[in-house]
RNA sequence: GCGCCCGUAGCUCAAUGGAUAGAGCGUUGGCCUCCGAAGCCAAAGGUUAUGGGUUCGACCCCCGUCGGGCGCACCA
């Protein structure tokens, strides 16, 4: 709908003032419905690129415009120069006819033809996934299903660090719960992981392997069974979630396969990486930066930095056409650093893409919570989901915007229940599948399209204009990153619903009219449901 | 000290630079002999932290101030 008004304004507005380059047409919903289904401020906009008043302009516009009186009954010029148009009834039905037609309605091809990868979670293979990776690992997941509805081929990374510092010390508290578990006296190393998960791993390891491994801290074993059991708990938890993950890569392979090393030759050879007491540095302040940055330290060890780089490199070398990086707040400082060494590199740094999203703050008996994977003292997302379940779990980590603060009060969370908000959309599409239930039961129905034009009432044309916004609503939260407005969008499909069956009864009523409004249940029945699955929400049929 | 993010109803949060700033929770009062009351309707609640600026129009953009969060390592 909004298509067929931009392409018509085009029209009418480059016949008008031929030299002018017209800026981008804008189509918005008024809030106040006096001011009609759909408006533009394309005359106001235009006001001093043609040197005319603004209604005058709109005037000029609506009288050039050529729309179908099918689908447009008014054009009307209010305020300053707003034009709001009226659907029609009719096109409404049309469009109610698209629904019950496409299964798959909300789907577009926007962005067929591309090729993106959305790397998310990454945590590292210390222990269980916390409250805090959920809100990277439901974003991640819902930006890749939106650009999956936008027509986008999507694949889903899991980029993992199996060697450093951290590592090892897993490791080695691994060993020490080992120890103690055959009765020595070995305490943990100093940083070292506290974790009850800690002990289930060393007791799994001495049941495969024997008892035979306490007097070397450094077998490679501990960390290797730690990592292995670690894995395998996270890709269950991120499974009840809903994710699955298409590949996994390790870090390692940047400095097997020699992509380190090339990326670091061709810095130096772009005079943007040097040597200075020991170590190689970035030359950042070539970027605007204050100070340059270390890549590889004096040790020979290189900062996280360089693998950063060498990593979206190869990315981009794989065929992904954009790369989107889900990040917490705490790194958006560094990825301006990639960004720069992307470019210089001879690629486009406009197809990495990162998505920043705000700390999720735990409050915990009304204080704030603070955690730590190494102390133990986190909730992890398995225990989260064991309260709430894994719907509300992710409706909650989606419905606030990414770039603000998400307040999680544990006690609020497990005691939101039946009244959490995710259950008000569910509530809708089990009451649509009631009502349609005994609809077939009484075996009346006949799906004849052109009764939806008995659809006439406020609330049922409301809902329809509603329903037809779906695959807009959907673009919108895609191009933005920003799931939350795909909720906000199917929450108001939800009221529109709720008002529509409370202003109108289906069953018993003449039957035509019983018929038509039917085929409107099963028109919002399939929003609602493609709706929540691509927020990877469930939809019952009964609750 | 420098950089980034955030300040909107009592609380948690919405609102492409648009017209009278909206929901949920909480509070108050209505609505089931009738398709699911996990619902609907209504009331109350706001100088959008604050002072300037930009323009036909600012919660939104720019500058300052105040308050909160997160970064500013040869840690990841």
């Amino acid at each position: 709908m909004q298509t067929y008004l931009i392409d018509r304004l085009h029209d009418a507005a480059s016949r008008l003032y031929p030299g002018i380059a017209l800026p981008d047409i804008q189509i918005e919903k008024p809030r106040q419905p006096e001011h009609g289904d759909a408006a533009t401020n394309l005359a106001l906009m235009l006001t001093k690129l043609v040197g005319k008043p603004p209604r005058n302009v709109a005037q000029e516009i609506v009288d050039a415009m050529d729309v179908d009186a099918e689908h447009i009954t008014a054009m009307e010029i209010a305020g300053p120069g707003f034009i709001n148009f009226r659907f029609s009834p009719s096109w409404l039905h049309i469009k109610l006819q698209d629904i019950l037609a496409d299964e798959s309605f909300g789907k577009s091809t926007k962005l067929a033809g591309i090729k993106y990868m959305v790397e998310f979670v990454s945590a590292n293979p210390t222990g269980p996934l916390t409250v805090g990776h959920g809100r990277n690992a439901v974003l991640g997941d819902t930006v890749a299903r939106l650009y999956e509805w936008a027509g986008a081929t999507v694949n889903r990374e899991y980029y993992f660090n199996n060697a450093g510092r951290q590592m090892r010390v897993l490791g080695e508290s691994v060993h020490a719960r080992y120890a103690q578990e055959l009765g020595l006296d070995v305490p943990l190393p100093e940083g070292g992981y506290e974790g009850e998960y800690i002990a289930d791993i060393a007791h799994d390891l001495r049941t495969r392997e024997g008892d035979g491994l306490a007097s070397d801290p450094t077998n490679p074993k501990f960390k290797e069974a730690a990592e292995h059991l670690i894995f395998e708990d996270i890709k269950r938890t991120l499974n009840r979630l809903q994710i699955r993950m298409d590949t996994f890569f390790n870090e390692d392979d940047l400095y097997k396969d020699g992509s380190i090393e090339r990326v670091l030759t061709e810095l130096r050879a772009k005079d943007l990486a040097y040597d200075q007491d020991g170590a190689v540095w970035f030359r950042t302040t070539a970027f605007g930066k204050e100070k340059d940055t270390v890549l590889v330290k004096s040790t020979g060890e290189p900062t996280y930095r360089l693998p950063d780089i060498a990593y979206h490199v190869k990315k981009l070398e794989r065929g992904f056409d954009v790369c989107v990086d889900v990040f917490g707040a705490d790194h958006i400082a560094t990825y301006p650093d990639v960004l720069s060494a992307i470019q210089t590199l001879g690629f486009d740094s406009k197809r990495i893409d990162v998505l920043i999203y705000q700390f999720v703050t735990i409050v915990k008996d009304g204080v704030p919570y603070k955690m730590s994977t190494r102390k133990a003292n986190f909730i992890t997302l398995d225990e989260l989901m064991d309260e709430v379940g894994a719907d509300v779990t992710r409706f909650f980590f989606l419905m606030r915007s990414p770039g603000t603060h998400l307040e999680f009060d544990i006690a609020q969370a497990k005691e939101a229940g039946e009244k959490n908000p995710v259950f008000y959309l569910q509530y809708a599409y089990a009451r649509i599948h009631s009502i349609l239930r005994k609809a077939d039961s009484d075996g009346a129905i006949h799906e004849l399209p052109h009764q939806l034009t008995l659809l006439n009432h406020p609330s049922e044309l409301k809902l329809l204009k509603t329903l037809a916004d779906f695959p807009d609503a959907i673009l919108s939260a895609a191009m933005s990153k920003e799931p939350h407005r795909l909720i906000n969008y199917l929450n108001e499909a939800a009221v529109d619903f709720h008002k529509f069956y409370h202003d109108c009864r289906i069953l018993g009523e003449e039957p035509n009219l019983a018929a038509a409004r039917t085929l409107l249940l099963n028109g919002t029945a399939r929003v609602m449901k493609n709706g929540l699955t691509v927020l990877g929400i469930s939809a019952p049929e009964q609750m």
